[in-house]
DNA sequence: GCTCGGCGTATTGTTAACAAAATAATGGGT
DNA sequence: ACCCATTATTTTGTTAACAATACGCCGAGC
């Protein structure tokens, strides 16, 4: 046996990027919150370079924010990536509901009803925290029945910029997804019907989408040399933001 | 005006990353072909430590893969990963030349005829290669039209990945695409019809799919331990690889 | 009393040296 | 001549020190 001091094995890049993805989840990091290295060097008992090359891969997922000599930031997704996030969104779950349908076996969907069922409990409890957390991994858990390990990468990054897009412009209170729309989804797949399946799941997206307030409520960014700046028109760029 | 000895501005991760992936699309980079690190910093000039992030970049994005203390190999992707990468495809891209359709401005339109324009002349003149590379940018091009930054980052992954799998799968001599679907789709785009853009995309996915010969092909992969390892079923595992 | 400027501290970014593993080379034995 | 063990070299992985930038504190000046 290994020594009973760090029993816990070191984890490595991948790792703590997902575990800083649970926290984002959990709305337990904030958009623009700070993510001094230090102290993430403390919470997972790592150096720095873990630390460091873990932000980059969280970075290149737009889950956090890289700003040159400042630091590392959970990301604040303007309304145009929200946008965005969701017409991905639109356009890869019903396509992944619909294969859950064909190759769902009856194992994973119970693991899927156990899930909704622990969802509305928590809901009920008041357990507001893991209300969210159980509402978005129902959409990765989906994937996973799936069985698309591609597709369950492209969820699990959406389903955490959605976290953070709903920080930003959900209106407070109001949880991500009402449970009552993934029951609907998981009798479709019981159903085996597999375009209705794919059809709840677009109405559920909308649903989610239309809560949210993109109109330019966006809280302000404190940046103030960024506000006062000339902007000039949008002109057909590529689409991808400039990072500095 | 700064020094003219390197007038080049220094490449950042994401620079570097790109820069791999244009290689890999072209397939001047093979699928297992090792990338040293000392090689990679003379080719671009940087030091270790950048080669090393866009080494992990890349790797996050399944394009390279990193072999613990042997180093990092351009990625060589399973029938199951080929699977998985023309599934998502075919999710993401019919929406995608929808999404053309309603936000295309003529601009982008044309931009895109010249694209297919160049690609039959690289064609018809044999170049091989320039060919390859116009056929894959038609695709990102067409998600830049569309306008969405997440599915466009996607598109790109995928279609570099495409090419890799057909460096795997592909038979030879067999090109990408080929570019009267491409004209097909423009056809669409200009008359206006998102459905019949969506469908010729979604036709043009499968036609590339069934030139490949997913059926255990598989060069051999030289690494005899595995081969020779005792492989047990896969039992519904969470779909996604174990990375050593 | 408030603002501006300089100084000290803390945090990030980079470099170079070091440790460990794998690959290549050498030599001895059969 | 071929194969295997041992050594040398290369290449990867990690650590720690260094440089540079940003931030907070304090005092001087208005």
């Amino acid at each position: 046996m290994p020594d009973v001091q760090s029993a816990t094995v070191e984890l490595d890049e991948e790792a703590i990027m997902e575990r800083i993805y649970e926290a984002v989840i959990d709305q337990r990091l904030a958009p623009g919150t700070k993510l001094s290295e230090a102290a993430l060097c403390e919470a997972f008992g790592v150096r720095r370079m873990r630390i460091r090359r873990s932000l980059l891969l969280a970075a290149s997922r737009e889950v956090v924010e890289l700003r040159s000599n400042k630091g590392a930031f959970i990301a604040r997704p303007t309304a145009k990536q929200a946008r965005d996030v969701f017409e991905a969104r639109l356009a890869l779950e019903p396509s992944i509901a619909r294969l859950a349908v064909e190759r769902g076996k009856a194992l994973g969907i119970r693991t899927l009803q156990a899930h909704v069922v622990k969802e509305s409990a928590a809901r009920n409890n008041g357990n507001r925290r893991e209300a969210i957390r159980l509402s978005g991994q129902f959409h990765t858990t989906l994937a996973q029945i799936a069985g698309n390990a591609v597709m369950l990468r492209m969820v699990k990054d959406l389903v955490t910029r959605s976290s953070l897009i709903i920080g930003m412009f959900g209106s407070s209170g109001v949880t991500h997804c009402r449970d009552d729309e993934h029951a609907g989804i998981i009798n479709a797949l019981r159903s085996g019907d597999g375009d209705l399946a794919a059809h709840l799941m677009t109405c559920h997206l909308c649903h989610i989408k239309e809560h949210l307030h993109l109109e330019a409520k966006q809280i302000p960014s404190t940046d103030l040399i960024a506000v006062f700046r000339q902007r000039s028109s949008e002109p057909l760029d590529d689409g991808v933001a400039p990072k500095n």
